[in-house]
DNA sequence: CCGATATCAGTTACACTGATATAT
DNA sequence: CATATATCAGTGGAACTGATATCG
């Protein structure tokens, strides 16, 4: 561990090259064939409970018809139900099965245990290089997201 | 940043989560309607100079066929050209045009441009955390890719 | 003839846009 | 009537498997 960062441009190149491998080797070894979008829904309905086709469209990026496509097919394999709201009957209010909250955990294991291992190996410095990066990594996707809603 | 790590499976569900993120990010503001392989694709024959279609696959992990369809499409955009090896011509080997060299300078500006302002906002502290935590999470793509390989 | 290399053919999931149905 | 919400219809790129052509 040096005591000089790298020039903000190399950081940045590094990253990027990173986060695409990271994620690619990821959807191979947790993702059993679901996309990352599928995960990410699953994962977020976990976490914040029932939501509404459109926020989830908003919420992963993509096109409302493209949601109802993909809440169409995780429908169909039992991992989540759909209900309208009965405040608004337009809304379709998607929700996590239990089915579907054993598979979000048995991805997040399948997740840990591709990484934890390595992690485990590292020195106490080194995990705390990567405890710190954590919140920082996690601070330029959100000025990413804001430039992109700026936009 | 503390002197304590987190526990190694909340760095793994962080580096899972955050990995994801990034990668959607930066596939909207840099990937021009391309997929992270196409861009990953263009960058390694950038760096390494023309390689078969086989090889690309097996850098990519995708299947031959799969690979040999994308290079088609970057052909007919004028990304790449394939050529028969004169030494094995069963070969076809590809390599990158002008143009498609220049598009790769291109992804990677706008992804330098999407990160770098906030990186340079960081204080230095928080850049030599980034730039200590690049090594490290090579180091876990690459334990990644070896467990895969070996299964 | 066998193995390696690339491609062809067919399928599926997932992203898009534009148009449409339904409820507020 | 106008707006919001979700879905339908159609298209293209990207992954897969299995079959095929060609070359060593």
């Amino acid at each position: 561990m040096s005591n000089d960062p790298l020039p903000a441009n190399d950081i940045a190149a590094g990253i990027t090259m990173t986060a695409g491998t990271m994620s690619r080797l990821l959807g191979h070894i947790a993702g059993q064939g679901r996309s990352v979008t599928a995960w990410r829904v699953l994962a977020g309905l976990d976490r914040d409970g029932a939501q509404r086709v459109g926020d989830l469209a908003i919420g992963q990026r993509v096109a409302q018809p493209t949601m109802t496509g993909l809440v169409i097919r995780l429908e169909q394999d039992g991992m989540v139900i759909r209900q309208t709201d009965p405040r608004d009957r337009r809304v379709s209010l998607v929700a996590l099965t239990e089915r579907g909250k054993q598979e979000v955990d048995g991805y997040r294991a399948r997740a840990i245990q591709a990484l934890g291992g390595t992690i485990g190996e590292l020195s106490t410095k080194e995990q705390v290089v990567l405890s710190s990066a954590l919140p920082l990594l996690q601070r330029l996707c959100e000025d990413m997201a804001a430039e992109l809603d700026k936009a």
